[in-house]
RNA sequence: GGCCCUAUCGUCUAACGGUUAGGACACGGGCUUUUCAAGCCUGUAAUCGGGGUUCGAUUCCCCGUAGGGUCACCA
């Protein structure tokens, strides 16, 4: 790294799927490295597979890459596809300089060639220097002549590779750790056409509970960048969880901006063991993200998921640090819709009369009269002193005469219509004085 | 199976020969003067096993064991 403004590095995902979580994470930690190096990042389609490369493919990753704030030029992506004269033109001068030969070959199985081209492997132990694992030795003798293309025109992966990193001034490869045996193969390729070395960094995988490599069938949806897109969750909670699974700068603390993240990262730390994926924490981390958020932010999100009828910003404005303190992923907020804990903010909510009574102990005789004592003595209040704190102080006597179950849970159930609720003081601070004084007269006139 | 990589609480991890093995998530308990949530305090919990090296090993070496990766005319 001591020349620090040449680093080139590259993400080269193949369009063929949706945008993986694990293949998020690699690029993350290139972009960390360019940027705390002072490199560049470069994009690259690798879409010479032509039956399984899909545009929409394509542009999941784009989207998923720039969601999460990776802010590099996807405007002109390198693509493999246009690249075709370019893999032809080595391939035919590394025939022409007698390190690759056109191979007659029985044919096996369906789709095989007559012909290949395979490149003729001098058959040494190749050391390469890995940034997370140090040096790493692998005798290539084994891998024989390996098929380096089908024909001039169609390249195998290996060779577009190696073709693709020279011709963009590749110097780090950082990927995940499956790579770590193309390494050696690919190297037999660069010295072949002449290209220098970049230097390795591999990638420890992210696992499943399990310990094998994550899965779409063990994990699910959780695989793909866009489930979390679409659950709610903040990309600067994901970057941050994502940045600290098999990386941490040594600090005690974990929530980190992405700014302080590059500023302290080092690849070398990198964890050379897979990292289970673990769900619970990334949600905390997005709890702990959505709790530094702005009122403003947390209205409009609101707003966008509320339902027609419950559209009043005056009341959304009330209620959104109870909503925030009980949800980890915007979503969340879809489900308490769902489940009722809205609705009753916005209209008088329906309840039966055993509901009204404290469960333990109480009577719909004492829950009658406390609710007239609480009545008169919020009619005594004015409009200004619907506030959690003085209503709390001015209730809170009665309430402990009376019995706090007994004069509390009434009032709560008459405010909100729910077994769970936010606390009663929080309630009338909500509804202000008329309206709460109209709903203890409806739980009033259930009781009688 | 060959080759390679890896191994600290359930999970993510700190420790770069000497610590009561630290932190975070999750979990348990308690406090926040009804319920839910949040918050605060607190507790349980780990060096895979066996040999070395050393005055001393989580740390260095070897052997096991376990897990993972890889052995394509896929990318």
């Amino acid at each position: 790294m001591s020349n620090k403004s040449h680093i080139v590095a590259r993400f080269p995902p193949s369009p063929t799927g949706p945008f993986h979580i694990g293949n998020a994470r690699t690029a993350l930690f290139n972009y960390f490295f360019v940027k705390k190096n002072g490199g560049k990042l470069l994009f690259r389609l690798e879409d010479t597979d032509r039956e399984r490369s899909k545009q929409e493919y394509a542009d999941d990753i784009v989207s998923g890459l720039q969601w999460l704030g990776i802010d590099i030029d996807f405007s002109h992506p390198y693509r493999q596809s246009a690249h075709s004269a370019t893999y032809k033109k080595y391939l035919e001068q590394l025939i022409a300089d007698g390190k690759a030969y056109v191979s007659k070959e029985e044919v096996k199985e369906a789709g095989q060639r007559a012909k290949v081209i395979r490149l003729k492997n001098p058959g040494k132990k190749v050391t390469f220097t890995d940034m997370i694992r140090g040096d790493i030795t692998v005798d290539t003798a084994e891998l024989g002549d390996f098929v380096i293309a089908k024909s001039v025109d169609e390249p195998i992966y290996h060779f577009a590779v190696v073709v693709d990193d020279f011709e963009m001034g590749v110097t780090h490869v950082i990927r995940g750790e499956d790579g770590i045996y193309n390494t050696p193969r690919q190297i037999l390729i660069q010295e072949a056409i002449g290209a220098p070395r970049p230097v390795y960094a591999h990638m420890p995988f992210i696992l499943n509970a399990d310990r094998s490599k994550l899965s779409k069938r063990q994990a699910g949806e959780l695989v793909s960048v866009k489930y979390y897109r679409e659950k709610g969750y903040l990309p600067e909670a994901v970057v941050n969880y994502l940045a600290f699974l098999g990386w941490n700068p040594g600090t005690t603390r974990e929530v980190m901006s992405v700014e302080e993240i590059i500023s302290r990262f080092d690849i070398t730390k990198v964890q050379k063991a897979g990292a289970i994926f673990n769900p619970e924490k990334l949600l905390w981390y997005n709890k702990e993200y959505m709790n530094r958020l702005s009122p403003m932010e947390i209205d409009k999100e609101i707003k966008k998921r509320f339902p027609k009828n419950c559209q009043n910003d005056l009341m959304i404005e009330k209620l959104s640090e109870i909503i925030v303190e009980r949800i980890s992923v915007w979503s969340d907020i879809d489900k308490m819709v769902a489940d009722g804990d809205i609705q009753y903010f916005f209209e008088q909510p329906k309840f039966s009369q055993e509901m009204l009574v404290w469960k333990k102990g109480g009577t719909a005789a004492e829950a009658r009269e406390n609710l007239v004592l609480v009545s008169e003595k919020l009619a005594a209040l004015a409009d200004a002193d619907f506030d959690a704190e003085r209503l709390k102080s001015a209730l809170m006597p009665l309430a402990e005469e009376k019995g706090r179950g007994n004069v509390l849970w009434p009032l709560r159930v008459a405010l909100s219509g729910r077994e769970k609720s936010p606390d009663p003081f929080v309630l009338l601070a909500i509804f202000g004085k008329k309206e709460s004084l109209a709903r203890i007269a409806a739980a009033l006139a259930l009781l009688k």
